[in-house]
RNA sequence: GGCAGCGUAGCUCAGUUGGUAAGAGCGCCGGAUUCAUAACCCGGAGGUCGGCGGUUCAAGUCCGCCCGCUGCUACCA
């Protein structure tokens, strides 16, 4: 039997120090976006999320609270599963960087990388912050007018050299500007490339890659006095999953290297730079692409606990509606570009493409079939050229959607289905069936079919995003199972006539606000 | 300071290589309709396309300068 294109897509692994917030739950849902949709156009998809619970910071957040740090990932980690169901993701893995599965791999490819010679012990010498219990590059710091210098946090800095081992970035220079030039979609989307590649051409430094001031994290092979510093164990969570050092096991073969690794802007760096780099290294292949998306602000204004303006991404789940939410922000910001959302735009959204528009097209429709067909999905008769119009750009959908998504352009995928539901709106108004009742029973039934057809295809491209209710609009058409696929899109294959469908029910209702308490 | 990008209708934004592109969605106003989730459909609203100056037969669309905003980066010892 042939075998299906692999794709495998991650998330970066989210740090568990909090609770979980909507940018973490945003980047989430569009990478699952990207893999349902994948899967349906018959990819076999490996799509990778889970935390990265290392580091100082946990140590610290830990010990603030009176915990052990493994106490608070027994605390934490939970709930970032619990967003992930919430938010109905597929992830087929979560990946936790405790795991032993991946202190395996982490030292596997230190190894490696030492082997390759690429790894050296010196000194990292650098402003450190006993209060904070961080270093700080020398431009954080400040000097006040008593000549002492500070840190960023206000806190005073001293001059400490640690023994460490250093990875030989450096050698990586010119390497890396060739990959970016040679395969201009490695780093997405481009204004993000412009930046890496800037930097990369002003120098790379040898980069510090362990720890002797704490020792919550991996301990360097040969040498556990040191930890492995972050991004090495934490970059390492995507080979760990493939089952890395197994190179020859069923997974990585399939699935290395990654497709797209979908991260925040702010983490680009280490992805396109020290990523790639220690792969190299290690005698790895690079991932294909590296996409970095942007921020979410809340009305326009950084999410902050200080602005108050915090938003709790299962409440937004409780108020509008998973798929809902799952839409509108898909829908709403261009993928690798900010975006803003408010109680207000969302409602819209939800009301105005949903609801009105595409909920409303199927009840109008559906109705119809129900009222005056006894619910039996009519055959089409010979087709107007209006018919013939509205279902070539149902048609077409597919091949547009395709082609954004090739670009992670999940906003663009949604416009271009969401167009064709518009203008099936206008093709049924038109055609008023309604009207055709008495006057031209046959013809209503042309026009209804061809309705119907329309929200076959809709339903099936809207899938990715609204799993449960485009699922449950394909219920209503009696679209069994095995016929969902994006193999059943574009014109080879139509809406049956004959079945006998149920009366619809509403996939999408209005959002209406809740009525004030105490009006008065 | 350097590099990059942006500044188009109230809001969010599209606008290939310069010539029916001044547009879409939302909001707003008017109309129509009642199959439907008070939804859908039709029409309108007139924004110096940040400013100035150029190139051109013709410029949001190219060039220069200026203003404002954003990102990356450097420096400020």
């Amino acid at each position: 039997m042939p075998s299906k294109p692999s794709f495998y897509i991650t998330t970066a692994i989210a740090y568990p120090n909090g609770v979980p917030h909507m940018g973490h739950a945003y980047e989430a849902i569009a990478t699952d976006c990207i893999a349902r949709f994948k899967r349906l156009d018959g990819y076999d998809v490996r799509f990778l999320t889970g935390t990265d619970e290392h580091g100082i910071k946990m140590l610290q957040t830990a010990q603030k609270a009176g915990l052990t740090p493994r106490q608070l990932l027994e605390r934490n980690v939970p709930r970032f599963q619990a967003m992930g169901e919430a938010f109905n993701l597929s992830n087929d893995d979560f990946i936790r960087t405790t795991e032993e599965r991946h202190k395996k791999a982490s030292q596997a490819i230190w190894e490696r990388m030492a082997a390759r010679g690429d790894i050296y012990k010196s000194t990292y010498s650098g402003w450190y912050s006993v209060r904070d219990e961080a270093y700080y590059a020398e431009e954080e710091t400040t000097v006040n007018e008593q000549h002492v210098r500070l840190g960023p946090q206000g806190t005073p800095v001293e001059w400490v050299e640690e023994e460490s081992y250093f990875f030989r970035l450096s050698a990586y220079q010119q390497k890396l500007l060739d990959h970016y030039a040679a395969n201009p979609g490695f780093i997405m989307p481009e204004a993000r490339r412009n930046e890496v590649v800037s930097f990369v051409s002003g120098g790379l430094q040898d980069l510090s890659i362990s720890r002797t001031t704490f020792d919550w994290g991996i301990p360097v092979p040969g040498d556990p006095a040191h930890i492995m510093y972050v991004w090495v164990d934490a970059l390492t969570n995507y080979i760990t999953a493939l089952g890395y050092p197994d190179t020859e096991a069923d997974l990585f073969k399939r699935f290395w290297p990654a497709d797209v690794h979908v991260i925040g802007k702010d983490i680009i760096r280490f992805h396109a730079v020290y990523w790639p780099a220690f792969l190299w290294s290690a005698g790895l292949e690079v991932p294909k692409r590296v996409f970095g998306h942007g921020f979410l602000f809340n009305r326009g204004e950084k999410m902050s606990k200080s602005v108050g303006n915090v938003v709790d991404p299962f409440g937004l789940v409780d108020t509008y509606g998973v798929d809902a939410v799952r839409y509108f922000f898909l829908r709403e910001v261009s993928f690798g570009q900010d975006g803003s959302y408010s109680h207000e735009s969302i409602v819209n959204r939800m009301n105005a493409d949903l609801a009105n528009d595409l909920g409303n097209l199927a009840q109008r429709s559906l109705s119809m079939i129900a009222k005056n067909l006894d619910g039996v999905v009519p055959e089409p008769g010979p087709l107007s050229a209006e018919d013939e119009a509205i279902l070539a750009l149902a048609d077409g959908m597919i091949g547009k959607a395709r082609e954004a998504i090739e670009s992670q352009a999940i906003h663009q995928y949604l416009a271009a289905v969401w167009a064709v539901v518009a203008e099936a709106n206008r093709y049924f108004a038109a055609a008023a069936p309604w009207a055709l009742r008495k006057t031209d029973p046959k013809r209503m039934e042309t026009v209804l079919w061809t309705t119907a057809e329309v929200i076959r295809q809709v339903a099936i491209l809207a899938q990715p995003v609204m799993p449960a209710s485009a699922g449950k609009m394909l219920d209503l058409i009696l679209v069994p199972e095995a016929e969902r696929g994006f193999d059943r899109l574009g014109g080879g294959f139509r809406l049956p006539g004959g079945t006998v469908i149920p009366a619809p029910t509403g996939v999408f209702p209005r959002y209406v606000e809740p009525e004030a308490p105490a009006a008065g």
